[in-house]
DNA sequence: AGGCGTTTGTGAACGTACGCACAAACTCAC
DNA sequence: GTGAGTTTGTGCGTACGTTCACAAACGCCT
């Protein structure tokens, strides 16, 4: 019955009393986590929610209760020990065992997603692909090979993978999903512009580049529009005429 | 001053008396586009909220709401003309112009986005692609040739560009951000895993792959500590002890 | 030991977003 | 023309997220 479910509740379904994360706070917490272990090659041991912040790109009291919700461990007057911090929430958000992630489709963007170097530093393997292009299984990308998408619930089960990545076209996304949740995956990261539809207890997060871009276009739309009609009075029932007001861009 | 703000709002800084749209509704919009084109290939011509909800993947209510908000056309008694509301809505993204977008950085993400062909359907056209690697400027992808970033202001005024997307390693995307902003690219879709600081009147939107995964490792981790924790009572203080994980997965 | 400056953690106010539920508006059949 | 059925648009209660502002807690200097 569950569609995709992009802003899921982060809490226990029981009644227990358990502290229960902010789902907002909970996807800021990679970023703090980046921005932490970056101030830890730089050579900080401590560093105040003010640095923090700056260094997240959020607001410092944001990033405190944000902090304050995993019962964190700061020291007023001085701030956070960077080391500890970076345990605690990679403790919180389970990175402290490195998580095994399968990639199906291999084509143009899964090729690149195979060949990042990125994940292997953040707590992530890419444990196995699959495509099932018969062309290109038995591939090997990055010393991994790809395998036919018939084989998953065989290496699922002996790589313990809870987490996928679609990388397919959308037409053939659902079907993965289905693959993928038959074989007993419970998260899926989906770059397939469609919606899923998964079971309970299975969560979805979409990437979608091009909304992404049409996101950025709106705001451009809006911006020009502001910029570039000096006037443009009333029109009739057009909805949305932006309208009037050249408003210099700063820079 | 302006730090990264994705949740940025939509509205004219004046005070007239435009239709401002929430940042959450224009976020869904593209959603809704693709839902609407998928539905116009498959010979609707009109669709109720109660449909189009379901093939975006969203609650009905919410989408009456986000297409009220842009004054939108719909028919008691029979719902919305597909056509119609496509065409509001591309209106609405500024979509009826393609946007020009320039690619900054042609590693192994670069080489995939610039690939993909799903830009073009949706809008955009990749009218440029650039590198700091001598080794690479030069080299064509899917047509296109690679230039040098310093031909960035030159390329960018030639083509009108407005959006941006920076897919180069973390170290140097800031400078690129500089760059690209100098030359008067006014949104940026950054990859790089960093913050950026760009002037206000800047947009930029992030997506950074290993944040993805690691708020699915969160849930996750919640997952697993549910169902092998079938009971665990109040321990005193313990901040967020999930701990332990032998997991029975689902299925 | 005590006071001062700094920084955290949080209570409270504010704003935004969501979803229900219903009246208004429309089509269609007769 | 009238009534029945359907679907939109929206007012309202509620939940969530953000920001401000301040008291409590800490280190440090004297």
């Amino acid at each position: 019955m569950s569609q995709q479910r992009n802003g899921q509740a982060a809490g226990a379904p029981d009644g227990a009393g358990f502290p229960d994360l902010p789902e907002a706070t909970v996807a800021r917490l990679p970023e703090y986590l980046r921005a932490l272990h970056h101030l830890a090659e730089t050579g900080f041991d401590t560093v105040s929610s003010e640095g923090l912040a700056a260094a997240a790109g959020v607001n410092s009291a944001k990033l405190r209760k944000d902090l304050s919700h995993l019962g964190s461990y700061g020291t007023r007057g001085v701030g956070y020990d960077v080391a500890l911090l970076i345990a605690q929430i990679e403790h919180v958000l389970g990175l402290t065992q490195r998580r095994t992630v399968a990639l199906v489709g291999v084509g143009n963007l899964g090729h690149a997603l195979a060949g990042y170097g990125g994940f292997g530093t953040r707590g992530f393997r890419i444990a196995a692909l699959f495509d099932a292009d018969p062309g290109r299984v038995g591939e090997q990308i990055n010393g991994l090979p790809v395998h036919d998408i018939r084989r998953l619930p065989e290496v699922v089960a002996a790589e313990a993978i809870s987490i996928a990545v679609i990388a397919t076209p959308a037409e053939a996304a659902q079907q993965v999903a289905d693959q993928l949740v038959a074989a007993g995956v419970t998260s899926i990261l989906n770059f397939a512009p469609c919606v899923l539809s998964v079971p309970d207890g299975v969560d979805v997060r979409k990437v979608d580049l091009a909304v992404e871009l049409q996101i950025l276009s709106f705001h451009e739309h809006r911006k020009s529009a502001l910029t570039t009609l000096p006037s443009h009075p009333a029109n009739g029932r057009v909805k949305i005429r932006p309208a009037l007001n050249g408003e210099a861009l700063a820079t």
